[in-house]
DNA sequence: ATTAAAATATGATATATATCATCCTTTTGA
DNA sequence: TCAAAAGGATGATATATATCATATTTTAAT
């Protein structure tokens, strides 16, 4: 059983505010899986009775929206938490959360997070304020899906991969994500996100290596999304 | 000063887990405040330092979008705490909340709301249950957006309005909204909003009573909204 | 009461986006 | 290594929705 205190991603989570004691405690009552790209951590509807902390890989948290497609609400990346809004709001899943890439993901007990609810004031804030910030982002998304075109929408979601993933050495975006998962994030059809990506390739705006995607010219893009 | 103890809508909100003391501390600080029907209580942008609590009336929560448009993210009832997310996050309003009604609020400095935080565990559960409600709505809504028609929103828009805020006398929905406030909530624009409006009213799904609207058949416009 | 302004309504038209069909390319697995 | 499947690309077309114009009704202001 690895120790808690030495995992560095941590650090980027609201678990950064437990103590020496807190944190053997959950090293002692977790359990750490490895999820392989295009499995799933947890589904819609399914009861986790605890949370998720990501060591490695990234995740998508989604939706099945009744036309039967798959809505990305939310990307998740290592020192994410992931289930803690269905822990608190004592709910089902209301997303599911499916690898992206080979994952490294440890579950702690719902039992023991509420003891830090408790004892640890800093951590619960600091639960709060992800939750909060998520909340913002959501809005925000929203109004985007209510009021932008799908070509604002994809310029945006693509400066956001850039900026929230990074890019390898050749320059492409660093996630992989298929076209119908693209399609997915921005909301529209995949025959759509396709047809947009050539268009902004054929602008020069970006560069389609195979079937990963540089960005070119980053402000245009940027203006493009507003 | 009224008293916060005798306050009725106080039983609806997290407040409801605060003791007699607390209570009379609150009144003691909170400032009420009377709002008409159109005028802001607080402003996106706006740096808010508390949250307040709604006595009487229902407000809109909108952000303006970069086409100009207002999309409505929700409506606050009586009851209803406003301000939450951004005095957690510690950042100014992400959205203005615009009075629908006459409104009667409560303000409670910031102070003495994370005071309650730290002495009433009970307190701050309730709050991170609403918060956590409120970012699984925010959700469900994004993937409506993304993936529904816009009169399977109109339709879906109209059950909630009567569902949650009820109907008058003559059967009419009991808010009042304009056109373009109804267009602002399902995001699109107001002449699409007005022309489905006349649709669902010749197929006598809903009958228009001057620009009150009365839903006729609530299992049709049901099914029609998924 | 009368006029101006705002809200509602409807038609004509343009545009964005979805859908269906087909082809090409890459990946996978036996 | 080859066939099959999945993913990607593109054209043709249908459809939903936005936009612009204009008329009508309601509300507000003088």
């Amino acid at each position: 059983m690895s120790k808690c205190e030495q995992c560095i991603v941590r650090q980027f989570s609201s678990l950064k505010a437990l103590n020496k004691a807190e944190l053997l405690k959950m090293a002692d009552c977790k359990t750490s899986y490895t999820i392989k790209k295009g499995e799933p951590i947890f589904e819609e509807g399914e009861v986790t009775n605890g949370i998720y902390c990501v060591k490695d890989g990234v995740c998508k948290l989604s939706k099945l929206s009744s036309n039967g497609k798959d809505q990305i609400v939310k990307l998740v990346k290592p020192g994410e938490l992931l289930g803690q809004r269905s822990m608190i709001s004592e709910e089902p899943a209301n997303l599911s959360a499916v690898a992206l890439e080979d994952m490294e993901v440890c579950f702690i007990p719902k039992k023991e997070i509420m003891q830090f609810f408790t004892q640890n004031n800093e951590f619960s804030m600091n639960v709060m304020k992800t939750i909060c910030g998520d909340l913002k982002d959501a809005d925000d998304h929203m109004v985007d899906m209510a009021q932008k075109s799908v070509k604002e929408r994809l310029a945006g979601t693509l400066i956001y991969l850039e900026e929230m993933f990074g890019v390898d050495t050749d320059g492409t975006l660093r996630l992989q994500l298929s076209r119908e998962e693209l399609a997915g994030m921005i909301g529209t059809a995949t025959e759509s996100c396709i047809r947009l990506l050539s268009e902004l390739n054929k602008s020069n705006l970006i560069e389609l290596v195979g079937k990963r995607i540089k960005i070119v010219d980053k402000n245009k893009l940027r203006r493009l999304a507003d």
